[in-house]
DNA sequence: CGGTATCCGCAAAGATACTG
DNA sequence: CAGTATCTTTGCGGATACCG
């Protein structure tokens, strides 16, 4: 059947304002949440759809349209034998990255503690660790990770005071850690100690155990409990 | 009549992560905008709904609950013998300008050409004006304005590369800039000069006319058409 | 002036079934 | 796996009426 039903007017502020036009490409619900995920590398669909529970298909197929016309993102296909399609950020989609990480420094503040029925995206810590990193406390430290949390796997370098992370395409590193999202979430936010997970065993090292002391260090984020009262 | 219909149950993304936190308390439509007006100073009611066109008494009231609620904003009333309500960001409400400020770098790229029936705000250009400040450029300029559009009175104070905007409670200024805020735009993108406006009256100068000049290039903005190619 | 209440039409979001 | 199609529900837009 032919393609039907294109833009009926794409509800817009009609205001001269780049706030304004900014809401107007990425305001609606979930684009921002996609950009997030996005932000750790191109995704398949249905990893998407994992990554945001309860977007609903048809939602989702609309929003990346919408991103993929707005020159924000772009489906390509895998050359074989993968084959597989995925979406991911152009130059203009990486450069929303302020956008959110601003929006979660704000938001940080309200985390509280987790809920049981709260869903934790390894997405969004591997991102949330990325705006935690300051060079000023971590000097001229060098380090290789690949952190495998689920089927995910991100390469993690930190050189020179940077910092970056990538999604797949995993090649040789120092330290190898595997563990899943709740204890990396634990870790981050201070309530798990490494020592401690890697004697309950929460957490696997391939290579220097010591490494995840200093891991620990590098991304450390703010606990909940420090920002109820401030 | 008893207050009715408390929140139905907010739709939340039920993740715990802080960029979905964010988009909780403040992703709903017009709420950005809201704070945005209220970054420039407190607001009255009818002030605020002439400053989004197109949101409906009903929902403003609506965003305005739920932002005092959340602790974002506060409702005063003012001594007599004003005695009107205004609504003012709180410390946390305020916090959030550099969430605005970084979606506004980010859509400033698509604001093209202004079209015939897009909204001109005030506040957002005085926003758009502390935001695009960079003291690096000015070095240790020290002014002091009092800018009029239309019924509003802003106090714009620059001195030690920092820059401060406020509006009402005008006080002593070096010079006062009267213009309609389509001349302010024009301005400020670079589509119309200082000595243009000035001479065709479409500014009013009290004080020094040739501060107008240095206004101009402490506060210009990227023009739409060297955005278009970049 | 500073709102609240209501009603209506429509667009966006949610849920689920289904197909190449 | 990568989406469409379809149906239901909720939220928004716009108008207007009303009240302290």
């Amino acid at each position: 059947m032919a393609r039907q039903r294109e833009r009926p007017t794409a509800r817009s502020y009609r205001q001269y304002c780049a706030v304004a036009r900014g809401l107007d490409l990425v305001g609606q619900r979930w684009t921002l949440l996609i950009v997030r995920d996005l932000l750790t590398g191109p995704k398949r669909y249905k990893d998407l759809l994992a990554g945001l529970p309860g977007i609903g298909t048809n939602l989702l197929a609309a929003r990346l349209r919408e991103l993929e016309e707005q020159r924000i993102l772009k489906r390509r296909v895998l050359p074989p034998p993968a084959g597989s399609t995925v979406y991911e950020l152009t130059d203009l989609g990486k450069s929303l990255e302020p956008v959110v990480t601003a929006l979660g420094r704000w938001g940080h503040r309200f985390l509280g503690t987790r809920s049981e029925d709260e869903f934790l995206s390894a997405n969004a810590y591997v991102l949330a660790m990325r705006a935690a990193f300051r060079s000023d406390a971590t000097g001229t430290a060098t380090e290789t990770y690949e952190l495998r949390i689920g089927d995910q796997v991100f390469d993690i370098r930190v050189a020179d005071g940077r910092c970056s992370t990538r999604e797949g395409q995993p090649s040789v590193t120092d330290h190898v850690l595997k563990m899943d999202i709740s204890t990396l979430s634990a870790l981050l936010h201070g309530q798990l100690l490494p020592k401690e997970a890697l004697t309950t065993g929460r957490i696997e090292v391939e290579g220097d155990a010591a490494a995840l002391e200093r891991f620990v260090k590098l991304f450390a984020l703010p606990s909940p409990e420090q920002l109820l009262m401030a």
